[in-house]
RNA sequence: UGGGCUAUCGCCAAGCGGUAAGGCACAGCACUUUGACUGCUGCAUACGCUGGUUCGAAUCCAGCUAGCCCAG
């Protein structure tokens, strides 16, 4: 029988997975990759170690726990304060699947002479009559996560498995509890795994290398100053809450302008754009396309994004250019922006660029 | 110093004698494997101060205080 390594976060989805493929009839072994210990000893809520280690006894399968503290680091949190830094708004969870979550898994799934690997992701694997693979959207839309697995690598996707692909987050919950698994109450996991309550900023300050950029200004369009912010890293493009400005109607932050420490405001109107430019890109369903090439899709601009029209192309070796058919709202430079086919499988996609 | 105007929630602003609209900001909750957005809820026993008229005033009257504008 095969043998999977499924990636444990301590969850309801991933000890489902794990669930479902034994009775599927694989050797099924469960292994958590330790990304991150905070100063006070707690574990990150991407691998609650202890918890998956009881899913894992109850399940009956073996566990192993990998220690991946220090890629983490490097390949996820530090890039992700170098990207606030420069003014942009990481989506660490896009690089720490592709770089950290994969690598780790297929690393160990090498050693322990396995198969496949697998995972909790809402999320169809499929191969294209072209033989490539690629993620397709999950049967519900809302917890759909095509989005975040956007750079994983064909040979990543070639070894994977991802049986929640049909399941409703309901329906897991269930499973969960018709085994008796302790986990299944247990609540979404939610914002950002390393860094507690939402305080992004604290943590970037903490780590931070030096010469972090103070407060400076807000400004309009014109250049007229409108208030004092309180460091760039405090904000990304498309905010509302938090600005403080009473402008009479809602102020949104239009873009943020390392270069003069300012950052620049405008009306909900303002924050839309039919052009964007990515650049990092990778590409699923199909080949990297020659320069120019013109490429039909739906695009997502953020996580929770309804896919729409658009036509994508190489601009040059490494940007793309993705024209919308209507202006898509506060497309935040350092987000992904994910091309969908009409079988809403992932095309490819790119980091948004602060410049066109 | 004369003359005029204005003073209502943190900001803007309705109200014009009948018992304080709304917007922005802010807060809480919901939503969420990123940051955001969004939705819902909350937010002036009080109308610059002091008196007066009235059954009843933020609304009328007087004085005071402050700010703005025009004269000097």
């Amino acid at each position: 029988m095969p043998k999977v390594i499924v990636g444990m976060s301590g969850g309801v989805d991933s000890a489902v997975a794990a669930l479902l493929l034994k009775r599927q009839g694989y050797d099924v072994t469960g292994l958590t990759l330790r990304t991150w210990e905070s100063s006070d000893g707690t574990e990150s809520r991407c691998c609650e170690i202890e918890d998956a280690r009881i899913i894992a006894r109850k399940i009956g399968i073996p566990f192993h726990v990998f220690n991946c503290i220090n890629d983490f680091k490097c390949k996820v949190t530090d890039p992700f304060v170098e990207d606030y830094v420069k003014g942009l708004t990481p989506n660490p969870c896009v690089g720490c699947n592709r770089y950290v979550k994969w690598e780790g898994m297929l690393y160990n799934a090498k050693v322990m002479k396995a198969d496949f690997v697998a995972t909790g992701h809402y999320a169809y694997i499929v191969k294209k009559d072209n033989g490539r693979y690629t993620v397709q959207k999950a049967m519900h839309d809302n917890k759909d996560q095509t989005y975040m697995l956007y750079r994983l690598s064909q040979e990543q996707l070639e070894k994977t498995l991802m049986p929640l692909g049909d399941l409703s987050k309901d329906e897991v919950r269930q499973i969960a509890r018709d085994e008796g698994l302790s986990v299944s109450e247990k609540k979404d996991s939610q914002e950002i795994c390393f860094v507690t309550e939402g305080h992004y900023a604290e943590f970037i300050e903490e780590n931070a290398p030096d010469g972090l950029l103070g407060e400076g200004n807000f400004v309009d369009e014109e250049g007229n100053i409108l208030g004092r912010h309180k460091g760039i890293i405090r904000y990304t493009v498309g905010q509302r809450k938090g600005l403080g400005l009473p402008l009479g109607y809602p102020a949104y932050i239009k873009k943020i302008d390392v270069s003069r420490n300012e950052i620049v405001i405008g009306d909900e109107d303002s924050i839309y754009s039919d052009v964007i430019t990515c650049t990092d890109v990778n590409f699923m369903s199909i080949p990297k396309p020659s320069i120019n090439e013109k490429i039909k899709c739906r695009a997502k601009v953020r996580y929770h994004h309804k896919a729409q029209s658009a036509e994508a192309y190489l601009r040059d070796e490494d940007t793309m250019v993705i024209e919308f058919e209507k202006p898509v709202r506060a497309a935040a430079p350092g987000q992904s922006a994910v091309l969908y086919d009409e079988d809403d499988c992932v095309i490819g996609g790119g980091i948004i660029m602060a410049d066109k």
